[in-house]
Parts: structure tokens; sequence; C-alpha cells
DNA sequence: CTATATGCAAAGATTTTGCGGCGAA
DNA sequence: TTCGCCGCAAAATCTTTGCATATAG
């Protein structure tokens, strides 16, 4: 969702700026991030790489977020189903994702007391902030219009939201 | 948390209250949790189920965390490392976590505020609130000694907390 | 030139499941 | 008696790794 250009992706940037060495793979796998906008979990970041350079195994992909999660650069979600998901850390503000019980879908939101809030208890508990998660479960208010979908458990293949 | 006695743990009365039958097994690994003060993973559940009784399977420890989160008895944490842990729900205010990142300690804190602005938050969204996770992860601060010592317990490396 | 990265496949780790037998209600 | 549950082990997932080769810096 960002630059297509051929210049380096922004996390491509940022991997240089740690001093990694900017393969082929690498450099693709880090412009599929930048320009994801959902929350791709390994399978699907190794489709979307696939598809832009064939020359790519999983193996590199599941190398490539790891070492990117360890730098900071990328953080790693569980949104439930069992697979870890991806998305690139922000800079300033942060949002927080409310899951639709029923559907399994993902909306973003933002609250930026929040971040203030947790970094004061963190200080209370004498502790520096250093990230945090939030993930709030809710159900879709039945006003307007269709019926939910069952709550179905085990989407194998719901790749990315 | 701590009702050693011969009567069903709290758990093995919400399974009951669920319709589900009381094996031997279950009412074990009902009681386990129930005894639980802290976020042990299956392989701790499936540990302390087989000092009561060793007639019990990870399989069924595996079963009964599935289905007891299904029915909102249990919920599942992630904590990173892999595994998910679990813990009994809780009926009124809730807790919520904050991970030492330097050796992966878990300290609880409440935040009675919270709950109270995320359903605010889910209500602006459209959703009723269901349930929430909230995981901050903090760096011990080493400067002033008179920092809070966390009021609550932690863990060790390997299996639980 | 050397430290890193990568591919591939095998190994690990965690969780699920098929099936026959058992037991709670 | 019936249907749910259990143990066992195989299988399904998801992720990591050993090793030989390739390549960025």
């Amino acid at each position: 969702m960002k630059s297509q250009s051929a210049e380096e992706s922004r996390i491509a940037q940022l991997c240089v700026e740690h001093g990694l060495k900017m393969t082929g793979q690498r450099r693709v796998i880090a412009r599929v991030l930048s320009d994801a906008d959902d929350h791709p979990d390994v399978e699907e970041l190794y489709r979307r790489a696939s598809a832009l350079d064939s020359r790519i195994s999983v193996a590199t992909v599941y190398r490539t977020v790891r070492l990117l999660e360890e730098k900071g650069i990328l953080e790693r979600r569980d949104f439930g189903g069992g697979r870890a998901r991806y998305e690139a850390t922000e800079g300033g503000r942060h949002h927080y994702h409310l899951i639709d019980v029923d559907n399994g879908k993902v909306i973003e939101f933002e609250d930026p007391e929040h971040e203030e809030l947790m970094r004061r208890v963190a200080e209370r508990l004498g502790f520096d902030f250093v990230s945090m998660r939030l993930e709030l479960f809710g159900k879709k208010r039945p006003q307007s219009q269709k019926a939910a979908k069952p709550a179905t458990r085990s989407s194998k293949k719901g790749s990315a939201e």
C-alpha cells in the first residue's frame, strides 16, 4: 500500500539501517511487507513474495520475519488460528485490533490516550514501556443487516485480514 | 483459587452448568485449572494433572482446554514462546499482563477504567464488547530503587506463569 | 575474501484426529 | 443404553535447522 516504485521499500531501508545484507529475496520480502496493509501470515507472505520472484523459499520467509521481528522492524500478532501474523512496526502512534468473533475479521482502531495510559502503568510497576499488544473481541451489534455467519473456528485458509 | 477440598472445583461446577460430562480426567483437569494462579501451558497442565491421576493423556488435556475455551470457561493467552497458555475466565474485573522483555517474566496488573474504555471503543465501532486481551511489554527500570515493586508474582523460565 | 544468506529437505515442536473401547447420565 | 469421552498413536500443522552453495559488502 505504499511506494510501488523501483526504489527501496521503507522496510528495505530499515534493513539497511540495521546493517542487514540486502539480497534479492530480502528485498522482495521487504517490499511485500511494506506494501501490505493487512496482517499476512508466513504462508501469505510467501505467496506474495513468490509472485514477485519465484526464487524464494518459505524457509527464507520464516528466517526473515524472525530477523525483522528481533530488530523491531516487524511485530508479530496472534489473532487466533494458530499462525503468527505480521505487520510493520509503526513509528509514532500505534493502532489496535478489534476482532469480530463471528467471522474473524479484523478492524483496526486507534486510541491516542491509550499508549500514554500504558506508559504510566508500566512506570508505576517499575518498567520502561517497550511495546504493547491490544486485541478487542466483539460481536457486531445487530442493527441493520446480515445475519452473522457461524463462528468458524478453523479457518485454515484465511490468509490475511 | 484454592479449594483443595473434596467438593467440585469451581471450574468443574462450570462444566456441569455447561452440560459437560464430568469424567474423572475432566474433574482432575478442572481442579488443576481452578487451583492455578498462573498461566500454565498444556504441557504443564498435563504434568500437574498427571501428578494427581496418572491415567490422563495429553490428548485429553488438549481436548479439554479447547472445549473449555469454546465454552468461555478458559481463556487462551499467547506470551510468545510458541505455546498457548491458559487461565480461567474471570467474572468481574479483568487483569492484564506486563511481560518483562528481558526474562519473559509475567506480571499481572489491573486497570479498572480500562475495560470501560474498551467497551466504549467497541460501541463506537458498532460492536458489543465480548472480551479483550492486553499485553504490555517493558524493560525493568534499573535506576530508581524506590520503584514500586510489582505486587504480583512472577515466573520461571520453562513451564508456566 | 568473509561473513551472511539461501534452498532444500529433514527434524522439531505443538496440536489435532481416527478408532476401538469405556463410562457418566 | 447411549452418546460423549478417553488413550494411543498416527497425522497434520507450523517453524526451525544442518549443510552445501551463493553472494553482498
